[in-house]
DNA sequence: GCCGTTTTCGGCCCGACTGTTTTCAGTCG
């Protein structure tokens, strides 16, 4: 049972127990516990196993401890089943309609014997519902709607996707008149790969007239709520963006307010209440007396701590570490020199190579890698080991053409069933950076998957392991191989992990690059770009690494040329790079040791001599 | 149900909008 499936049940047992009419403290409780498994990086079935360490984490004591162990061993708990019997697990679904929440859910069970959706929509529409106490035919009306609209319309979204709508209504917000200032808050100002909606924030202006522009934007279908301070809308995407607006001398405690996250919120607003002051959307205040809200920083400062950048506002460590003053200093979009995972034309890429490489150095970019299929994907037309040959050559031709940019010949080696590696050494051996990803069969049972990725990571030759995972946000679940034990592999040979910035892959994410991080892993922040357009998705892949609190140094592709070779030579005195990716136009009339082997000649002077500068870290386990 | 250099009991974040509530509960952010 996975971290999620588990944090589901809970989830879930929390509602039943909500709409059972339980102390809602105690809901909260479980709630909590559901989000705490949830962002853990380690699988809690492990957890489970050793006596203490589920009570170790936060919001989880002896009680929720033991439930937590029922449900690993035996898929459920005494509590749950009894619930279940009281409150259908289908039931819980009809919470996430607009409108419906517990208590009135409650009514629908106990009145009318709705257990499903369908049972809902045939009350609705013989009239039923608006007989109910706390019902009426607003309210009826609102739920048919809702239950028209198809799970995928009112769903998450991924970041990306949003992107241009939240900035395009925020700019249209901004231009009303009198409008000061207007951020885009919550999740998306978290940087979540997934957003619920869109939480715009406005200062200044006529509160009339800023939500009339607000609501009668083009792309607004429906209006959800109408007030002075807060209207909600349904875009015709079924996207759903709700405004705030506030007075300026608040506008840094209703950003904080909506930024979120609601669990940093409520540690923040524990932390003045310990202070004897009280924190809200409008301000910090003791008693009558407003103390700050007119920034962020002045809030942080007035409780007592460090701003702390959104994308850490998850209600993890951040709040201990902004009081101690430990907070990382992220890396950011303007580190990156390189990007190491690109694809052309040659394989399912878009655009030639050269063209990649021409983007590349557009993006100010000082190096870059190609790294095309390998023969695993036909359909791809991956490459086999005499397409690997001929590619040198291409590979030369292009650095000759465009200065000014370094050029890694590499290659994203598929890995097979077994965990070998779909070339030959030799082959191998012609590359500046090996890429290995897992792209079959990945539906390998736990055991298997492991064992096959440990022995692709202990392949000398391997320099960073592509998109670990290989899950799809919204589609294919993650590998289910020991994440823990493939990050202590790579951390004891030096092999690098890959942050894929694709938005729907996002691979490492947050928890596991955290996780790689206390590993001691070594990351970079790849686009996996198949076009030009994709080299701008670089950003998505450092908000990843943002939200899992990595500083500059712990990303390899932020070092300049000459220290990120000499870094992975370190690293891997056996790997791809050990002779170093000399190409380059500017030193176009050197041979790179690759190409020397790749002719037959012997390179071997300079990989030994960065073997022996610097023997390999071995940890051992 | 969890938690604790103020507590092992008694707190647990705080505010906006809606509809039917005949004075505010329910839901949502
Ligand atoms: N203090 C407090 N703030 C809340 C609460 N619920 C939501 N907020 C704040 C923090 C949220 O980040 C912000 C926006 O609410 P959303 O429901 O849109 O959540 P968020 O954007 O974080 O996630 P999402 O991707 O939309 O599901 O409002 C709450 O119960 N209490
Ligand atoms: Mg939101
Ligand atoms: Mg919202
Ligand atoms: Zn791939």
């Amino acid at each position: 049972m996975t971290n999620l499936d588990l944090a589901r049940l809970f989830q879930r047992l929390a509602t039943m127990l909500e709409i059972d009419g339980a102390n809602p403290f105690r809901v909260r409780a479980y709630r909590e516990a559901a989000r705490v498994v949830e962002s853990q990086a380690e699988p809690i079935e492990a957890l489970a196993g050793e006596p203490k360490r589920l009570e170790e984490l936060p919001g989880i004591g002896k009680d929720l401890a033991q439930k937590i162990r029922d449900v690993v061993a035996t898929g459920s708990t005494a509590l749950y089943d009894e619930m279940k019997a009281k409150v259908p697990e289908e039931i819980v679904a009809l919470t996430e309609l607009q409108g419906l929440g517990p208590k009135r859910v409650k009514t629908l069970m106990e009145r009318l014997q709705i257990h499903s959706r369908q049972d809902l929509e045939a009350a609705g529409k013989t009239g039923r519902l608006r007989e109910l106490p706390g019902f009426g035919e607003v309210l009826e009306q609102k739920i048919l709607k809702a239950l028209a609209a198809t799970r995928e319309a009112s769903g998450r979204r991924l970041l990306a996707e949003v992107w241009a709508v939240a900035h395009g209504l925020a700019e249209h917000v901004a231009k009303t008149r009198g409008v000061q200032q207007v951020e885009i808050a919550g999740s998306f100002r978290r940087r979540r790969e997934t957003v619920g909606d869109l939480d715009l924030l406005a200062a200044g202006g006529d509160p009339e007239a800023v939500m009339k522009a607000f609501t009668t934007h083009p792309e607004v279908a429906d209006i959800l709520g109408l007030g002075d301070t807060k209207s909600s809308v349904r875009l015709a995407s079924g996207l759903q963006v709700d405004l705030r607006l506030i007075p300026p001398e608040s506008f840094g405690a209703a950003l904080l307010y909506f930024t979120g996250s609601k669990q940093h919120n409520i540690q923040l607003r524990r932390i003045a209440i310990e202070k004897g002051m009280s924190l809200s959307e409008y301000g910090l205040a003791r008693g009558a007396k407003q103390v700050a809200g007119r920034t962020e920083e002045e809030v942080y400062r007035a409780l007592g701590m460090s701003w702390v950048p959104p994308e850490l506002r998850e209600a993890r460590d951040e709040i201990e570490r902004a009081i101690e003053g430990r907070l990382p200093s992220l890396v950011d979009l303007s580190d990156l020199r390189a990007d190491l995972h690109m694809h052309s034309d040659r394989t399912d890429g878009r655009e030639s190579l050269e063209t990649m490489v021409r983007a590349a150095k557009a993006r100010g970019h000082g190096y870059c890698a190609i790294t095309e299929h390998s023969k695993a994907l036909p359909m791809l037309k991956g490459f086999d080991e005499a397409r690997v040959r001929r590619s040198v050559d291409e590979v030369a031709a292009v650095r000759q053409r465009v200065p000014g940019i370094r050029v890694l010949h590499g290659l994203e080696v598929d890995i097979l069933a077994d965990g070998a590696l779909d070339l030959d050494d030799d082959t191998l051996a012609l590359l500046d950076w090996v890429v290995i990803s897992l792209h079959t069969r990945l539906g390998q049972p736990g055991p298997e998957i492991t064992a096959r990725v440990l022995r692709a990571l202990a392949h000398p030759r391997v320099s960073v392991m592509g998109h670990p995972t290989a899950r799809m946000i919204g589609g294919r679940e993650p590998a289910a191989f020991d994440m823990e034990r493939a990050l202590e592999e790579a951390a004891a040979r030096g092999v690098l992990m890959e942050i894929n910035a694709q938005p729907d892959r996002l691979d490492l994410n947050d928890i596991n690059a955290r996780m790689a991080h206390t590993k001691g892993v070594k990351m970079v922040i790849s686009t996996d770009a198949h076009s030009v357009a994709q080299l701008d998705n670089q950003r998505y892949g450092v908000f990843v690494a943002r939200r899992a609190g990595l500083e500059k140094g712990d990303i390899a592709n932020t070092l300049p040329y000459e220290q990120f070779m000499e870094a992975l030579r370190r690293a891997r005195p056996g790997g791809a790079s050990a002779g170093g990716a000399r190409g380059a136009t500017t030193t176009a009339a050197k041979e790179t040791p690759a190409a020397a082997r790749a002719r037959g000649k012997a390179a071997r002077g300079k990989a030994a001599r960065g073997a022996k500068a610097r023997p390999a870290r071995r940890k051992s386990r």
